[in-house]
RNA sequence: GUGGCUGUAGUUCAAUGGCAGAGCCCCGGGUUGUGGUCCCGGUCGUUGCGGGUUCAAAUCCCGUCAGCCACC
């Protein structure tokens, strides 16, 4: 929407062609970024008012606007726009931006029913409820009543404690229908994404794997491993003996580390690639391992392995 | 040759007589609904060298060495 703009997006045929990915793509409504730029938004009840990081212009957000954007851009499974909440928040605030989320969905469906083609462009609504039980309860279940094609666990990690997240991720999937998907929201490391599909969630996303990527950590069938530690000075070994990815079957870490310290553009872009394909074959592990039953054993193994 | 300026942590610089400090670098950790940002913690000193004054010197004095500038 800021930039390149929606207008670019929608005369290039919108993002699969854009980005040459034809694969179903999954927007987020900006929900997110009210809360993480908070200090750019003003939050109402008909929706909120965002100013432009570029040149401090000013824009209005309603759940009906986003999704006029998220449908001009070609996007495949759209989310409702949310009110995530800091941590630590009282009960009272917690319910009140739980409230709002709850009426911005009701809009959103009305809105996405009578005006979207529903079987090319799904709509998720996202449960809201801060580490409150009651309210987690409240919002999944008059969420779960409005129909949607998927469901979105929201507002978590971002800084309540271990034990919390997990009741609060265990509860909130005991009242979402389970035939639908089930989206866990900004999630997570690799234990944590083992703990959410054990008790049922279907989807994922995260910066995690890129942005420590371009911060030096590297995900290793080993365990974590910063590139930029002294150790890997002279280290003629890959990132990962374990691993087929371009970077790992070309590099030693004593290289790796030289570029990352000198700032080459190349290293983060290995390291990233490396990230996202460790990635890829962590998940496609986790099937196989379901499909042969032997998910249990699968976990008990990465946690050996990760401690986080 | 003469005159002047400057020598402090790996580096760039603070501290004008009173516990020698900061940024960067370096070392370690973090990053949870994308942007290299950012956050937390840590190591590092014969204050160029030698003498002197003083209760006390990076600081004042003498000498010396090095670099730079100007002039001859």
């Amino acid at each position: 929407y800021i930039r390149p703009g929606v207008d670019v997006l929608q005369k290039r045929g919108g993002l699969h062609t854009f980005m040459n990915f034809h694969k179903p793509i999954l927007t987020d409504s900006g929900g997110f970024q009210v809360f993480s730029l908070s200090d750019l938004c003003k939050i109402c009840e008909n929706g909120v008012e965002f100013r432009s990081h570029l040149d401090g212009s000013s824009h209005f957000f309603s759940p009906e606007s986003v999704l006029d954007i998220q449908k001009a851009i070609g996007s495949d499974i759209m989310m409702v726009l949310d009110q995530c909440t800091d941590y630590p928040i009282d009960e009272k605030a917690a319910g009140e931006a739980m409230n709002r989320t709850i009426e911005w969905a009701r809009q959103s469906v009305e809105y996405w029913k009578t005006s979207f083609e529903c079987e090319k462009q799904a709509l998720f609504a996202i449960v809201q409820g801060s580490v409150f039980p009651d309210l987690r309860r409240e919002c999944a279940l008059k969420l779960a009543e409005m129909n949607f094609p998927g469901y979105a666990i929201g507002g978590l990690s971002v800084g309540e404690p271990k034990e919390l997240y997990k009741a609060i991720t265990e509860l909130t999937l005991g009242y979402l229908p389970v035939d639908k998907p089930r989206y866990m929201m900004g999630v997570g490391s690799p234990l944590e994404i083992l703990f959410a599909i054990k008790h049922g969630v279907d989807m994922f996303d995260c910066v995690m794997p890129t942005r420590i990527a371009r911060n030096g950590t590297l995900y290793t069938t080993a365990g974590r491993i910063n590139i930029k530690a002294a150790q890997f000075a002279y280290d003629e070994s890959p990132l990962d003996r374990g691993c087929e990815c371009y970077v790992c079957k070309n590099f030693t870490k004593s290289y790796l580390r030289h570029i990352f310290r000198v700032g080459e553009i190349s290293a983060l872009i290995y390291n990233t690639y490396h990230n996202l394909y460790f990635m890829k074959k962590f998940m496609d592990g986790i099937r196989v391992a379901i499909e042969k039953d032997e998910f249990s054993a699968l976990m008990a193994s990465w946690e050996a392995i990760y401690s986080n």
